[in-house]
DNA sequence: GACCTCCACCTACACATGTAGGTAAATTGC
DNA sequence: GCAATTTACCTACATGTGTAGGTGGAGGTC
């Protein structure tokens, strides 16, 4: 897997394309768009150019399968929301993380329940590390 | 102020524009151009292009003092990394605002300490919350 | 009054993105 | 075997972005 550093970043359909081959591990050019084009309506075509633009991009890689190609991911979906995650700190938040958690809690982006279990999470998280 | 929502996303360096101006209240192209350029090398006329992009987009507005232009902010900064938070959790961790806490516990964007302060600001959520 | 500087404005251009139509070859169905 | 479908590939076009050069006016300097 590679560092998605080091990868242009992906545009919010990029994203939802990477998505779908996250959650399948590999995937035809029309397996991505059934998908997709039942949640939105886009021509497969549309689809297809996005996937070979990724693969240009370095963030797909294909393999040659009965004639058709399947795609799959040349990095994690994990270090990738990582990435992006560190981007926006960075750019939206001028490097504070805590910024960013501020804004999570202060908006009405967050439930109780959700506070809650989040706050879970962070004590476990101490608990490890200490 | 406007909801940001409704005005396109910014750019990396949009918001780099924003930040300075959100910083100040109010700022000439000149202003922008003065800092940013010290920190990266811009020159004078890309920051007035994206600053009067900026405006046509909705999220600067200028008026005029002793012939020279002062810009300032349509909305507010909280208003805005709120939404694009929002926008990073739905694009990036499929809806969940707990997706995007584990992230930034498991990678190594958090330091100890950084994790430390904002168990803390979840503890006083909650508090207040309930 | 000629010169310099600053400013807003216009133009330009390369690159990425979102979108999709057309083409030609391969595969499938009958 | 022929027709229909699928697939990869090529082309295209509008829009946004990042970058910056040139122009003309307004105001200060000497």
């Amino acid at each position: 897997m590679t560092d998605p550093g080091e990868l242009p970043a992906l545009s919010e359909t990029q994203w939802e394309i990477m998505n779908v081959i996250w959650d399948r591990s590999q995937c035809s050019v029309a397996d991505v768009w059934k998908l997709l084009n039942e949640r939105r309506g886009v021509s497969r075509n549309t689809i297809q150019t996005q996937i070979v633009r990724l693969e240009e991009k370095g963030w797909l890689q294909h393999r040659d399968v009965n004639g058709g190609f399947l795609y799959s991911p040349t990095v994690s979906r994990e270090e990738s929301q990582q990435t992006s995650v560190q981007r926006l700190i960075e750019t939206v938040f001028d490097g504070s993380a805590e910024g960013l958690v501020l804004t999570l809690l202060g908006g009405g982006t967050l439930s109780k329940s959700e506070a809650e279990r989040i706050q879970k999470l962070i004590s476990e998280a101490r608990r490890k590390k200490s």
